[in-house]
DNA sequence: GACTGGCACTCCGGCCAGTTGAGTGCCAGA
DNA sequence: TCTGGCACTCAACTGGCCGGAGTGCCAGTC
């Protein structure tokens, strides 16, 4: 017996029904709800055959119907209708990120603006400096033998890194090493640096090698070994709201939530801009999110990517929304950060 | 009759086993646990006593007696024995701290140390703007009439701006522009800037005013009339531990943690470093606060106070645990931004 | 006057049994 | 293939009962 019509359309309003109630559904109440236009009876024997293919399960016996991962699953492929937001809803997301002053505060308000909208807890990465290129580099002198190298990318991040000097140099010398690194650098790639920083010696006077040395050192680890990642997130009291079994769900989510690694992951894998992924409770890799869902893509200007977002929250949750509105906002983002 | 000796002892250990086992505490058990040489009638005479003056009360009738905010704050204020970290742990905090990059990293690693320490949630707000100075104002042109406006300051702290101009200037131009702002703000205290700001145009050229008005501009908004504070927190798991009651008290915590300026002033409010506040649940001006705790201090190089940082939790919190872990971590990382 | 032992009392929490109601599975018939 | 009917299951609620921890009070002792 196939996967006809109906059942389909039953799996679709038992997961509707679940996600707006948080109860489990029976077949008396789907009916009445939904003009399904046959008897409980068959309804229940609909039931009877998704609960064999895995799709929805019973908490206990004579108890109604709650969607298993596997059902979401095929709810979101298949009979999710998107809800895209309203004209009032884009504009106002469009005003609130524009308002913003620097990097920073976009990503602090996107990632409050997306917890809201959504009302699950909400996932912002930093633009990734992996993906990005240098704009600018500046040494600020803070003692003789002591530098402030500063970088700051096409993104709009700011990189700051202490550089120890082996001897004393003079401001002109400054100003000369800041010329060749630049004159080097901006425009890389932050990938493409390591050939160019190796090329940077050869550029300066014989007297300035050792410092020149202290600073390729400094730029190798900032720029390429260290890749620091940065996350922001918000909207954890929405958990209150959802997760109503707290000790459980609520302490594995926010468990998670500050394991920097762990959202990276998350947010790190997505590669095309359109590609936006949907990860239902047992598909998570991290122990901790098995019960949990994650709705996350990535953005950046244009058609690049620098970064990913995303919300998260129970599998309990409503797809379509969250679909749209990561979508949404993750062009916005986009958009502000092309402008910027 | 006065609150002499063995009441004082009585109420200490109600504290202490309450904040241990998280359960009302009775007369017998009191008895047992702690050495009080005398019958448990009459530590019920003196929980009569502790109660009707408002130090503790009962959950209900015929229970055990749970301390109340007042309780606490003479807990805190005459009874705790504050317990110093072992040189163990010291050490573990100083080399932690010290292995950070840079000042965001300081700030990240000192919330999950004192989080870990205290088993609480911790907050630290980054160097304010008003009490740092300005060490370097970096120009970097992005297009001829865009100007990328980089601010450092002695904490370390970098603030980025966009800056339009509203005519094209030269790369000539945009170096001169730059060392007459250097010339003029370096060293500045920020609360000193708006006059010094003021001066700015008569130093530049006729044709380089208008360039000149834009970027005064900006630099009052950023200097001055924006003080954007940030603050970072960790440890919110924490919560799930210590906060059972998890609607209530969970809730309105988190609230308090997603309001930057409810967090702001609460460590805001701080001026020596020596000084070291613990409000305690109804003592909390902010509504969310009432059903906690925090234990706050100010921090920076030396003598001066560029920040905040401290622990909240559960009225039910080892004081004397939070209050000595507050005071150590806040000490090292003032060592670490001496040094930086 | 301070402490103690004894006693009656209160009230929470756990346990048990009974009832209700929502929901199911199955079957015979249209 | 759908439907109505029927018997069955089980969580959730209710009320009653009991034990235990804890209290307040009082009379007696040091």
């Amino acid at each position: 017996m196939p996967l006809d019509g109906r059942k389909l359309e039953v799996l679709r309003a038992i997961v509707e029904d679940y996600v707006a109630t948080h109860e489990p559904v029976g077949s008396k109440t789907l009916v009445e709800r939904h003009q399904l236009r046959v008897s409980p009876a068959t309804i229940r024997n609909d039931m009877a055959f998704l609960e064999d293919e895995g799709y929805i399960k019973q908490p206990h016996t004579s108890a109604g119907r709650v969607p298993t991962d596997k059902g979401y699953r095929l709810f979101v492929d298949r009979l999710g209708r998107i809800k895209p937001l309203s004209a009032a809803e884009r504009r106002a997301i469009q005003r609130f990120l524009e308002g913003a002053v620097d990097l920073d505060d976009v990503v602090h308000r996107t990632v409050k603006l997306l917890a809201q909208l959504t009302r699950q807890v909400a996932v912002v990465q930093y633009p990734s400096l992996s993906r990005s290129s240098v704009r600018h580099l500046e040494l600020v002198p803070l003692h003789q033998t002591r530098l402030m190298l500063v970088m700051i990318t096409d993104t709009g991040r700011v990189e700051q890194r202490l550089v120890e000097l082996p001897a004393a140099v003079s401001d002109d010398d400054v100003v000369s090493l800041r010329n060749v690194i630049n004159e080097k650098l901006v425009g890389c790639r932050l990938t493409d640096t390591p050939t160019a920083i190796e090329g940077l010696l050869d550029e300066v006077h014989q007297e300035l090698r050792p410092a020149m040395r202290s600073l390729s050192t400094v730029l190798l680890e900032t720029l390429v070994e260290r890749h620091e990642e940065r996350v922001a997130f918000a909207g954890t009291v929405n958990l209150t709201r959802n997760a109503i079994d707290l000790s459980g769900t609520m302490r594995s989510i926010l468990e998670a939530l500050e394991e920097e690694v762990v959202l990276l992951k998350l947010l790190g894998e997505v590669d095309s801009p359109t590609a936006l992924r949907v990860r239902i409770g047992d598909e998570n890799e991290s122990e901790n999110l098995r019960v949990a869902s994650v709705v996350s893509t990535g953005y950046g200007p244009g058609a690049t990517v620098v970064g990913g977002l995303g919300v998260l929250g129970p599998t309990r949750m409503d797809y379509p929304a969250a679909i749209a509105a990561v979508r949404a906002v993750a062009r916005y983002v986009g958009d502000v950060l092309a402008q910027g």
